[in-house]
DNA sequence: TAGTTTTGGGACAAAATTGTCTTAAATATA
DNA sequence: TATATTTAAGACAATTTTGTCCCAAAACTA
């Protein structure tokens, strides 16, 4: 059951470490966050200046540089990443890949779909950036591929 | 939020359409299928051979042969066709893509995802192929590409 | 037996996703 | 000014997914 790309995917555990750096202050690099999450670091890049155009992250260049969230982290929710990485239909898509969700017409499967996604939005909703970094305790989080 | 591969996603249609036509008995051919239903022929074809393979579907060649459920429909249930068109460990997968989940050591978004994943399989452990093919009442389900 | 229908299976092509690399632009520091 | 650091942007390659095609095998019909 996979839900998120993998450029997704490593955007959010990106985010999630610099969420997880409470006391830091001013940017941090592109490069410091792939390494310690052993993430390619361009592939990363790409996926941040998607998020930096979007207003999730502001970066700045040069020594010193590196990115920001533009919002405290407990502003910063699941969904608006997923938004922005995945598009704004994403909690809109059918099962069985339809085009035209149904309000009107539904297909076979849309009863119990619809619940499904609307749970799984709630729980977007509402896990904000903090939420997650706080959770990172050990180093687990940081050092598996 | 994609969770489906096309494959399953063609094939749980088919399968939902075939279990639609209560009356019928004996084979029904892939070529009315993906006829019906506008799906590539061979890409079916494909999909249905490991269903065959793995006991969802028996075939037969030849003229008025092609496919059947081996059970009743209600007796066939979506974790089944799922588990053989995504793989067993379809519902074990983490959000982020770490491998080896956690009931030790959980990484930061297990707690909410966990309980996500539980939801959904039970949903598709609880539906039926039978279920499903009596929501098909009109047209949009076939038609639709 | 010959010809037709249908699934089986594999080669192959197209497209999407993922990953790598190079160069440019911005910024800081010496 | 020259050099180092860091993001921006896009070309390009590798891989996976999706889709097409061809031919063989099985079964029926005449
Ligand atoms: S009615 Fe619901 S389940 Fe059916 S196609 Fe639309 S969104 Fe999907
Ligand atoms: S503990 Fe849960 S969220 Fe974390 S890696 Fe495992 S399955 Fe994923």
């Amino acid at each position: 059951m996979r839900v998120l790309s993998k450029a997704t995917v490593y955007g959010l555990r990106a985010l999630v470490y610099m969420a997880s750096e409470r006391e830091r202050t001013g940017y941090v690099s592109i490069g410091e966050i792939s390494e310690r999450l052993n993430i390619s670091f361009h592939f990363l890049t790409k996926t941040f200046q998607t998020l930096t155009q979007h207003g999730i992250l502001e970066s700045y260049r040069g020594p010193n540089g590196g990115v920001a969230l533009t919002k405290p982290a407990d502003q910063l929710f699941l969904t608006d990443i997923v938004h922005v990485l995945e598009g704004v239909d994403f909690f809109d898509k059918c099962l069985l890949g339809l085009p035209g969700c149904g309000t009107f017409a539904p297909c076979p499967v849309h009863d119990f779909w619809k619940a499904a996604k609307e749970a799984m939005k709630n729980e977007f909703d509402n896990t904000s950036l903090a939420e997650l970094g706080e959770k990172v305790t050990d180093d687990r989080f940081r050092l598996v591929a």
